[in-house]
DNA sequence: TTGAAAGCGGTACCAT
DNA sequence: ATGGTACCGCTTTCAA
């Protein structure tokens, strides 16, 4: 019992007050000290004691009441539900925050799990970022837009496959990433394509669109289309592969490099030659598929880079006039390799 | 021309006073409408003004000048350095947001990249969380935990390898990971065991511990332990297997699953049988170590359930009193496979 | 060079 | 049943 543990449980949190009355100034003087304010000299003794006050009582001040009283914050939020896997999508991740810091912005990821439509809209505005970065789900609306700009977002920027109206967009249409594997797959002169499409929640953002481009690349042709649904684990996979020669496909598009080892792997497992009875092609261009045997071919994906967006976001936000911008950005290239 | 698209551009945010005024009630009204004040009762018809003259407006209330005058937020702080990578993370993360938003509160994860040492504490603590949870990088100081609590943080958790002093831990011990791992290779009968030392930055949080066990689990046998750097890329993968047979080994713990395909697959094509010539284990029993040929043997972890997690928060926040807790939380078990 | 005081947007006590 | 008002912590004029 020499000192109780609980000493700091009820200290109250320190406030600029305190600090200024243990240095023996105001608290105007300790605001200036802090903050380094240029239109003001403090004299060298004064901003000593200042900030050996603020030292010794561990004092910090309180983000919400500063960006209260200035009337703005600079928060970027970037509202998460499903954390989207993938290392293509933390190195964007990394190097958003990386960019938006060195501009002097806060990035603050705001889970948004359970939330639907508008309320969404509203728990972020609560917040007031100056602005959000939304990756498509949940989906914003007109209305949530409209919600987020009235609540003082300058800047609101959606990234993905569906613009929200009313906000900018960052466009990364999927459907390319279909449509060039399967022109890839018709110059190989494969004919009935498969689409491989993941059965796990989430996912429909991108493999929905992905569909459709694979769909519209073999429109006038004579090659047919088939999605066939997959769950992300092995026994389903088995048992596709076991009934694959029934679909009497000769190429399938697995929707990414993952789902591609999956399959090829459950394929050759039963017996079925890739690429001889059946092309694969991936997406993503994983380092993962240049191990696979065949090496698999892939969809290349050039993701948005962040300091693209950074900068993006900085000029919305000091000119938040005009209209909403749309930037196409998925520069989509075919790697074909040995799977196809 | 038709209509100026800034028109919102500069309307001034709707408060709440907007809303009193064109309801023709006191601000105090419309917070109790709005919030549903149980202690007070407003007839219908005037809660119905409030209401719809809050929706006419889009006002949203303003939550830093809520909490800063109820003196006390629900945000529990999740600082992010290196998005740590991996659907295991991923899976945790949403867990534990999922968890903490049915116990009603507001997870926000915040990107700490270049803030060094007390500096990140610093930055955490002017947002007033009710409670941290730091995965480990940074580092938290006696000192940054100490600043955390005196801003009124309930609840400083530390969430790895290595606990800060003063704040309560879910430790996972690596050790055990690489101490799993070499004790299975033992019984195997191998004496030179390799130990992949990854060489992006961030990882050594995880390998170092796990080296440190693999080398505890050898003491006292005759075995041998060896570090080997590896980049996570195919040219050094292959230029590390060209030497291979000079480093004398006759095992490898991999680092983790997607480490261990990538040095088999190397291996393999340098005619090194595995796990004939060399035994490989990964860790992390990812699907991907199913599908590889042979099946790979892995260290497999049990994540932290996020539920766990969200409930220590919850107590600890509800009574903050008690000395740090520290609660290991780490099944570590050998998935022995074909590889080893 | 420093201090007093207003005010940011809400909430909750105390009157009425 | 409603309104007036003090106050949360901080910044920033304006005066002294």
């Amino acid at each position: 019992m020499s000192q109780s543990p609980e000493q700091s449980a009820e200290r109250p949190v320190p406030t600029s007050a305190d600090v200024a009355r243990l240095a023996g100034v105001s608290r105007a003087t300790v605001s200036y000290v802090l903050n380094n304010t240029s239109a003001v000299r403090i004299s060298e003794p004064t901003r000593r004691k200042v900030r050996e006050a603020a030292d010794e009582l561990g004092y910090v001040p309180h983000a919400a009441a500063r960006s209260l009283r200035a009337g703005h914050s600079r928060m970027v939020l970037l509202p998460t539900a499903h954390v989207p896997i993938g290392p293509l999508y933390s190195r964007f991740l990394s190097e958003l925050q990386g960019e938006l810091r060195r501009l002097d912005y806060t990035v603050v990821q705001y889970g948004s799990l359970g939330l639907r439509g508008d309320e969404a809209a509203r728990a972020w505005a609560e917040l007031r970022p100056v602005a959000v970065v939304s990756l498509g789900e949940p989906a914003l609306t007109a209305h949530g837009v409209e919600l987020l700009k009235r609540s003082g977002a300058k800047a609101v920027i959606t990234l993905g496959p569906d613009p929200a109206p009313g906000a900018h967009a960052l466009v990364m249409d999927h459907r390319e990433v279909g449509a060039r594997a399967v022109e890839h797959l018709l110059e190989r002169g494969r004919r009935r394509i498969g689409v491989i499409m993941p059965e796990e929640p989430g996912l429909e953002m991108f493999s929905v669109p992905r569909l459709a481009g694979a769909r519209a690349a073999a429109a006038g042709t004579e090659a047919e289309i088939v999605p066939v649904p997959l769950r992300y684990e092995e026994e389903p996979a088995a048992e596709l592969a076991g009934r694959w020669r029934d679909l009497g496909l000769d190429a399938v598009f697995a929707y990414n490099d993952e789902f591609a080892m999956l399959l090829m792997r459950a394929l050759q497992d039963a017996g079925v030659d890739v690429p001889g009875e059946t092309a694969v092609v991936g997406a993503d261009d994983l380092l993962l598929g240049r191990l696979l045997r065949p090496r698999l071919s892939t969809v290349q994906l050039d993701m948005v880079i962040g300091r693209h967006l950074a900068e993006l976001v900085d000029r919305l936000v000091r000119d938040p006039a005009g209209p909403p911008e749309r930037h196409d950005l998925m520069a989509v290239r075919m790697v074909p390799r040995e799977s196809s």
